[in-house]
DNA sequence: CTAGGAAGAACAATCGATTGCGCCCCCAAA
DNA sequence: TTTGGGGGCGCAATCGATTGTTCTTCCTAG
């Protein structure tokens, strides 16, 4: 009997079941036995009995009286979806190991759910929240800390990748194999890296010495997820009959998109076209061709985040606090780029894309 | 003043400041007001000092005494992973309309993490369980609903695909195409989807008079996501020098994972192996070629058992219950899957498959 | 013989909202 | 002048745990 879960046992009942008060129990099965000078006897038959009945505290109550709830929300626009869950899955290692509970809550891009989302999470006593791709603008009762989410706002901490040295990678990658007219296809604007990510290219770009042609940057529109909106773009880049040799897409679904759109225009990658993608998730690896790609940390950007938010929690976190905590990326060449054609010595059949 | 969110006002204080009883203004703030013929006017007063001050009941004393979290937990094998995230984002829609929210945990097929993970859950009073694609053996104080988790257990609710009219599908299309030596990927054994499917497989075949060759068997390993486990037992099957014209994988990546290595061995997809995939992730369509595959309607699944877990918890779901809720699957055909070489009417050039 | 202190545990307030009852007032009918 | 019945709200318990304070005992040292 004692031993069925269906029915917790409250405190009280225990402690009247040990004819204690709820107050001796509370302190023993809290493991603040000994700071308040309880008799070892008392201890362990405290311990015994709440062994025996299954007493579990009512982390409801818990909270409500100590004001905590050991919990965090998570806010992403799109829970199906590589990017957030890579970054989520470093949050729960981290939050799960400290004893933390996690909500999630996606937003879709629509501001209203954002909002409404945002003071449900708050209402529910969210100790932090951590905002993944997602720029929030309130003001908020809890330390929020944003990944990728650019909020450069007072207080907000944000995880972001090193985008200079991003860039620097994959340039650098293009201009050594000999890349010299390379497309480049921006982001949403409704990402928040989007922006970033472009400055950080053209910074870069004019460091390397390497030239923009502005008709050879074209930018997503749809905010579909997937690969159809790189698709899309490339099939319009390449109606503008400009040839180049390569292309840095937005991230790595965008790439395999282009690079369907370039094989349908009878063009190989990467013997005409290179493609540089971003993210390196599961799929880069096992496309066909697999995706040189820039690496980016996601889970550990999730870890880094959840440490960061608890120790703001915690209030452990040693002032002045950083605005940015920035995470380097790595580039993993694989084999969706190569020399561009002019560039081969022994072939020379296919020099410029042709136009559709 | 009263418009900064940064310390939110409570019941009593409100109730102070408009100098009536707290019982009074959360009647008013919660619609109840009629039925406790307060005074319009009062009521108005009330809502307008509500919305001022901008007050939100505090969900977690709202719990203590309703004994209602309005929260439920999901539970997964990889947060970072298509599967299950389809599944949640359905899961999502469904729950945040009802105003419930809901925890995730993921147990990484760890049984140690699973069982605490769920007493954590359960201490923190969620008011039932969807499990995804993880059996749950244990008796829960709440109700279970199990997505593809073939949880046959009194009281539990399974939502499943259709196994029987899946393999139907994959295995006449097939056939259709003239295919009579398939090769079968089945599921890692801790993936609770494995025997179902395999056990409708080797049953449809029955039916459609086709036998099934232990020697093309193989079953995924690593339990590792992605298309590596994919890769590596194709590349055994191969190995093992008896010919075939198709495979059907156990899911789509493992089903990339086949096309990657049937390639190294020189093969082309479809000439000269179909392969058939299953669950239509988003990488199937924009696979390299497209794979065929059997769609399974994750994300409605996800909301069904959403759905059906809140009638569950409101006690509305009529009885008896359903012990399983089949989903159907639906083939959709891509560029993966073709006729076989020897019924190619111009083309005979490569009849079976070269052993590694 | 008694003050002082330690040991061991109980009391009771508290967290913020919900809710079953009960109370008061006013007006109309008897 | 009662009685009765709404209308309009307030009282106070309650949910289950935590925690600052208080209260006994029992010892021991002076």
């Amino acid at each position: 009997m004692p031993d069925r879960p269906l029915k917790p046992i409250t405190l009280k009942e225990l402690a009247a079941l040990l004819e204690l008060s709820q107050s001796t129990v509370s302190r023993i099965v809290n493991g603040e036995a000994s700071a308040h000078r309880i008799a070892q006897e008392t201890q362990e038959r405290v311990l015994r009995a709440a062994a025996e009945h299954g007493y579990r505290a009512n982390a409801v109550a818990r909270s409500l009286r100590q004001k905590r709830t050991y919990t965090i929300g998570a806010i992403v626009p799109e829970i199906s979806e590589g990017y957030s869950t890579a970054v989520l899955s470093g949050i729960e290692d981290e939050v799960l190991k400290e004893g933390f509970f996690y909500f999630v809550v996606s937003h879709r891009h629509r501001p209203d759910l954002l909002k409404g989302h945002l003071h449900m999470m708050l209402s529910r006593s969210v100790e932090g929240i951590v905002a993944i791709d997602t720029p929030i603008e309130e003001a908020l009762p809890v330390p929020l800390v944003s990944v990728s989410g650019h909020n450069r706002r007072e207080g907000v901490i944000n995880i972001e990748l090193d985008h200079a040295q991003a860039a620097c990678l994959a340039l650098t990658h293009l201009k050594s194999l000999g890349h010299k007219r390379i497309a480049y296809i921006k982001g949403q604007a409704i990402s928040s890296d989007t922006n970033q990510r472009w400055h950080a290219i053209t910074e870069e770009a004019g460091k390397l010495g390497m030239a923009i042609d502005a008709e050879l940057v074209v930018q997503l529109e749809s905010p579909e997820p997937g690969p159809g909106p790189g698709f899309e773009v490339t099939r319009q880049l390449l109606q503008r009959g400009r040839s180049f040799t390569a292309i840095f897409a937005f991230n790595d679904l965008t790439a395999t998109g282009a690079i369907q759109a370039l094989r349908e225009a009878g063009l190989r990658v990467p013997r005409d076209v290179s493609v540089v993608g971003f993210d390196d998730v599961l799929i880069a690896r096992t496309n066909n061709p697999p995706l040189t790609t820039v690496h980016q940390p996601l889970r550990s950007m999730g870890q880094t985040a959840a440490e960061t938010l608890l120790s703001l929690i915690r209030d452990e976190l040693p002032r002045p606090y950083p605005a940015v905590i920035t995470m380097n990326p790595k580039l993993i060449v694989r084999k969706s780029t190569a020399h561009p054609p002019s560039a081969h010595p022994t072939d020379g059949t296919v020099t410029r894309p042709r136009g559709a």
